[in-house]
DNA sequence: CTCTCACCCGTTTTT
DNA sequence: CGGGTGAGAG
C-alpha cells in the first residue's frame, strides 16, 4: 500500500517537508494549498478532525468538494494511511466521482483508497473474506431482484400459498424492508411478520433466508444485514475493522437506512469495546407494544450510549432537504437524531451556494421552509439575481410539451447548449410526451434512467450462463436459462428437476444430468438437454485455456443465444445484439471470470451515454446531484406533484417528502428555472381535469413571474383560460390574481386531495413557523406525530373495510386489512371498532 | 410446449 | 390507454 507521504508530495508546496510533527505545524501555518479555495464553513468541516462531526451541506454547496478534501487533509496531516478511511456513498457513480475527485488533488492515489466504495460493495467486500462465518463461500453470488421474486415464488408455491393473493413482490417488498431496518426472521415483530400469507411471512422470510445459503447467494440487503450479523457474533473481526479504520466518511447521509445507520454505528465504536447492549437491546420483544418501530430501532441508545466510549471520527454529510428516499427505506431521522447518535456532535452548516442565481435560490429556500421535520438551513448566494423562475399554465399535457419544446429551439437559437437543458419529471409516463414531440421536432435529447444496463433481460440471460458455467450449483440461473433460447425443456421438465433436486437434496444441473440417463423424459428433451449439459462441460473446459471475453462469445454462440436475437424481429433486437456486445466489452476490465462475476451486480451500470449535444430528460429522483443550466419542470399539478399516492400513504410525511424533491428540482438549476402546469392530463387511458400544485403557492411571488404558454393553439381561446387573460402580467407578478389562478384556486376546495389528512389550508399556515431549530441546536423532529393505536386494534376504513392494526410508524399505520390485504394509511382514515 | 387473449393495474429507484 | 401476467386452447 502506498505511504501516505508519497501520496501528498504531489499536491503539498515544495517547500514544506512532508512528515514529521515540527513539519506538520509549518504547513498547518502555511496554509496548504489544497485548503485555499475554501470558504470558512467549509474549512472548519475539512479541518474538524475529531469526534463525531455533521456537515450539513445544502444544494450546490460543495459537499463533495468538502469530502475529497478531506481525506486529502487527513493523508496530509499523516493522521491515517489511505487504506484506514473508509468513505462510503450510496451509488457506484458517487464513488466514482470521488475517486476521480481525489485522483486529480493528490495524483493518481485512487488505488491508495481502497475502503471508499458504496455501503454495498464494501459491505460485500467484507462479507467475502469472512463468508464462512456466517454460513456463506467466499464465492457468493449476489442476486438481483428477479432473481429473489423467482425464489420467493417457489416458497410461496411449496407452501401452497395462493400467490395471486399473496404476490411474491410483496413479500419481496416486506424482507426489503425489514432488512432495511436491519432485522433478521428472528427479529422481526410477529404482529408484523404475521401481515403476509395470513401469519406465515415470519416463517416464509426464515426460509428465505436458509434458501439463500443452500444457493449461496446474498440479496442486496443482505451485503449489509449479514455484515451485521457477523460484527455481532464475531466481535473479534468487528475490532480489527474498528481498528483499522482510523476515519469514517459518509455520503448522502440523509438517504441512510436503519442497517446502514447500525452498520456505521459498530465501525465507528472505539476498538476495545464489546458492546454488549447492540446484541441484547436490538433483539426485539415483538410484543412490546405501542412504542414500536421507534424503541427497538436504536440499539445501543439513551442509557447504553453513556457507557460507551465516544465515537471514533467519523464525518457524515447530508441535507435533510435532500431526503426523497424515505418510500425506500432512508430514515430522515439518522440525520435529523445525528448528535443524539453520536453525542458531542459538531454540526457544520453549508449555506453558501455556488450554483443557482438568486431568483432561484430564493423560490427554492421559500418553497422548503414549508416542511417542518427539517434542521433549517437558509441558503444564500452571491450571485446576481438573474431571471425570475417563470411558471406557465397550459391547456394540457400536449401543449405543455409543445411549449417546452419551443422555449428549448428558442433557447438553443440563442447559444444554449442542449446539454444544459433538463426536462426533470414527477412520473416516467411524463416523459412519453416530451419524447414524441422532440422526435417531431428533430431535437436532439436522451432519456437518463430506463432500466439499468444489468437488469435488462438479455444481459440477464448471459449473465445466466456465465454464473452456472463459474458455479454448477447455481440453481436460479440454470431456471433462467435452461430453456432460453426454446429448447423444448418447459415447466413440466422443470418441474420434474426440481422434484429430483429436492429428494436427493442437488442442485438443478446435477439432477438434470441423472434424469439424462433415464428415459423419464421424452426423447426429445431428453437429447436437448443432454446437448445443453455437453456445452456447459465443453465450456468449462474451455474456460480454464482461454480469455473470458472470448469464452463468452463462444457461449452465447453455442447455445444460440445471439442467434435468437438476431432472427426476433422487433424493433428492440438489434439494440440488444448491441448491449450483448457492451457486456462483452465491459468485461475486458476484469481479470477473469470469477473476478467479473463478483462485481458484476454491484458496480455496472449503464454509462454508454456518448458525449453528442442534447436535451436531458429523467425524473426528479434521478436528478438528484445533477445541475444544467436550464431546468424545465412540468406536470406541477396537484395529484401527480406532489403525487396522490405519497399523500394517500405517507400523510404529512409524504407531503414534505414531495416538497423536498420540488427543492430539489429548483436548486438543479443554475441560471433558468420554468415550470409548467396543465389543466388537463391523461392519467391512465382518460383525461381529468388537474389543479395547479400548491407548491406553485408555496412560491415567493416576488421570484416569479407567470407567463404564457408558447405552446400556440390549444388554450381554446373563449374558455376564459386563454393567454390573453394574462395580458398584464405586471400587475398579478405579486399575488398570481389571475382569473385562471383564481378559478384554479376555487377548485381546490372540492378536489379531492386534501382528504390526505392535509388540508391544504392547514399546511400553508403552519408551515409559516420559522423551522425548528433552536441556535444551531438541532430539534430533531421526526415526520408524523405519535398515533393513538396499537398493534393489534382492530379498525375501520372506509374504503379497506376491517382490518388489524400490524405496525405503528408516527401517524402512518400499516394494517392488515381483512378482504385489502395489508396497506398503509394514515391514522385518520380509520377508526377503532 | 407455445401461443393468444382476457384481465388487471397503474410513483419515485439504488444496490 | 398499454404493458405485464395468467389461464386456456392448439
Amino acid at each position: 500500500m502506498t505511504e501516505p507521504n508519497r501520496l501528498i508530495h504531489r499536491d503539498v508546496p515544495e517547500h514544506q517537508p512532508a512528515a514529521g510533527g515540527i513539519a506538520a505545524r509549518a504547513r498547518a501555518a502555511a496554509t496548504p494549498q489544497y485548503l485555499a479555495g475554501l470558504n470558512p464553513e467549509q474549512r472548519e468541516a475539512v479541518e474538524t478532525l475529531d469526534g463525531p462531526v455533521l456537515v450539513l451541506a445544502g444544494a450546490g454547496t460543495g459537499k463533495t468538494r468538502v469530502l475529497t478534501t478531506r481525506i486529502a487533509h487527513i493523508l496530509s496531516q499523516g493522521r491515517a494511511r489511505p487504506g484506514e478511511i473508509l468513505s462510503v456513498t450510496f451509488t457506484n457513480k458517487a464513488a466514482r466521482e470521488m475517486k476521480h475527485r481525489l485522483g486529480q488533488m493528490l495524483g493518481h492515489a485512487v488505488e491508495g483508497m481502497p475502503w471508499l466504495g458504496t455501503f454495498h460493495s464494501i459491505g460485500g467486500r467484507i462479507l467475502r473474506v469472512h463468508a464462512e462465518l456466517v454460513h456463506l463461500k467466499s464465492n457468493f453470488t449476489v442476486l438481483d431482484v428477479d432473481d429473489q421474486i423467482r425464489l420467493l415464488k417457489q416458497l410461496l408455491q411449496a407452501d401452497n400459498i395462493d400467490d395471486k393473493r399473496w404476490p411474491a413482490r410483496m413479500l419481496a417488498g416486506l424482507i426489503d424492508g425489514w432488512k432495511n431496518r436491519g432485522l433478521t426472521p428472528a427479529q422481526v415483530p410477529s404482529g408484523e411478520a404475521a401481515v403476509f400469507g395470513n401469519g406465515r411471512g415470519g416463517k416464509l422470510y426464515a426460509a428465505y433466508q436458509a434458501r439463500l445459503k443452500i444457493l449461496n447467494a446474498a440479496d442486496f440487503g443482505d451485503l449489509l444485514l449479514e455484515n451485521i450479523r457477523l460484527f455481532r457474533e464475531h466481535p473479534d473481526v468487528l475490532r480489527q475493522y474498528q481498528g483499522r479504520f482510523k476515519f469514517i466518511l459518509v455520503d448522502e447521509y440523509q438517504d441512510t437506512n436503519v442497517a446502514q445507520y447500525l452498520w456505521l454505528r459498530l465501525l465507528s465504536q472505539a476498538p476495545s469495546q464489546s458492546l454488549p447492549g447492540l446484541t441484547r437491546q436490538s433483539v426485539v420483544s415483538p410484543e412490546d407494544g405501542s412504542p414500536g418501530l421507534d424503541a427497538s430501532r436504536r440499539p445501543g441508545d439513551d442509557a447504553l450510549t453513556k457507557n460507551i466510549s465516544p465515537p471514533k471520527n467519523i464525518c457524515c454529510v447530508g441535507d435533510d432537504d435532500q431526503s426523497i428516499y424515505g418510500w425506500r427505506g432512508a430514515e430522515v431521522d439518522n440525520i435529523l437524531r445525528f448528535d443524539h447518535d453520536f453525542p458531542g456532535a459538531k454540526v457544520i452548516r453549508l449555506e453558501r451556494n455556488y450554483r443557482s442565481t438568486g431568483h432561484i435560490l430564493a423560490a427554492a429556500s421559500h418553497l422548503i421552509a414549508h416542511n417542518e421535520g427539517r434542521l433549517g438551513k437558509t441558503l444564500r448566494t452571491e450571485d446576481v439575481d438573474g431571471e425570475k423562475v417563470t411558471v406557465t399554465g397550459c391547456w394540457d399535457s400536449e401543449e405543455e410539451a409543445r411549449g417546452i419544446g419551443e422555449e428549448i429551439e428558442q433557447l438553443q437559437r440563442a447559444g444554449e447548449k442542449l446539454n444544459e437543458i433538463a426536462i426533470l419529471v414527477r412520473a416516467s409516463f411524463q416523459m412519453r410526451e416530451f419524447e414524441d414531440r422532440f422526435v417531431t421536432l428533430g431535437l436532439p435529447y436522451r432519456v437518463i434512467g430506463g432500466p439499468r444496463f444489468y437488469e435488462r433481460a438479455e444481459i440477464r440471460d448471459a449473465l445466466a450462463y456465465l454464473r452456472l458455467i463459474n458455479s454448477p450449483a447455481d440453481d436460479l440461473a440454470f431456471e433462467r436459462i435452461v430453456n432460453v433460447p426454446k429448447r423444448g425443456l418447459g415447466d413440466a421438465t422443470v418441474q420434474m428437476l426440481h422434484e429430483i433436486a429436492r429428494k436427493r437434496q442437488i442442485p438443478l444441473s446435477e439432477a438434470a444430468r441423472a434424469v439424462v440417463e433415464t428415459d423419464e423424459l421424452r426423447p426429445k428433451a431428453r437429447g436437448s438437454l443432454r446437448a445443453l449439459l455437453d456445452s456447459f462441460d465443453r465450456w468449462r473446459v474451455q474456460r480454464e485455456t482461454m480469455p473470458h471475453t472470448e469464452l463468452v462469445e463462444i457461449v452465447l454462440d453455442e447455445s444460440g443465444y445471439t442467434e435468437m436475437w438476431q432472427k426476433d424481429r422487433s424493433a428492440d433486437a438489434a439494440g440488444r445484439l448491441e448491449n450483448l456486445k457492451e457486456l462483452v466489452r465491459s468485461m475486458e476490465e476484469f481479470e477473469n471470470l470469477q473476478g467479473f462475476l463478483e462485481h458484476i451486480s454491484l458496480v455496472m451500470d449503464r454509462d454508454g451515454g456518448p458525449d453528442e449535444d442534447a436535451v436531458s430528460v429523467m425524473t426528479l429522483h434521478s436528478a438528484k446531484g445533477l445541475e444544467f443550466d436550464n431546468v424545465f419542470l412540468p406536470g406541477w399539478e396537484e395529484g401527480l406533484f406532489p403525487h396522490q399516492r405519497a399523500l394517500d400513504e405517507q400523510g404529512r410525511a409524504g407531503l414534505e417528502e414531495e416538497r423536498r424533491l420540488a427543492h430539489v428540482g429548483l436548486t438543479r438549476a443554475r441560471r433558468r428555472a420554468k415550470l409548467y402546469f396543465a389543466t388537463n392530463r391523461r392519467i391512465h387511458g382518460s383525461w381529468s381535469t388537474t389543479i395547479p400544485s400548491r407548491f406553485l403557492d408555496e412560491l415567493p411571488a416576488h421570484n416569479v413571474e407567470i407567463t404564457e404558454s408558447k405552446g400556440g393553439s390549444g388554450w381554446g381561446g373563449t374558455g376564459g383560460y386563454g393567454p390573453s387573460r394574462f395580458d398584464n402580467v405586471e400587475s398579478f407578478g405579486s399575488s398570481y390574481a389571475t382569473p385562471g389562478w383564481q378559478r384554479a384556486q376555487a377548485n381546490r376546495g372540492r378536489g379531492g386531495f386534501n382528504e390526505a389528512g392535509t388540508p391544504y389550508n392547514a399546511s400553508r399556515s403552519k408551515s409559516k413557523h420559522a423551522p425548528l431549530t433552536i441556535d444551531g441546536e438541532l430539534v430533531a423532529k421526526s415526520t408524523g406525530t405519535t398515533s393513538s393505536f396499537s398493534p393489534g386494534d382492530r379498525v375501520f376504513h372506509q374504503k379497506f373495510g376491517y382490518g388489524k392494526v400490524a405496525r405503528i410508524d408516527g401517524n402512518k399505520l400499516t394494517i392488515a386489512f381483512e378482504k385489502a390485504g395489508e396497506k398503509k394509511v394514515v391514522d385518520s382514515f380509520v377508526e377503532r371498532v
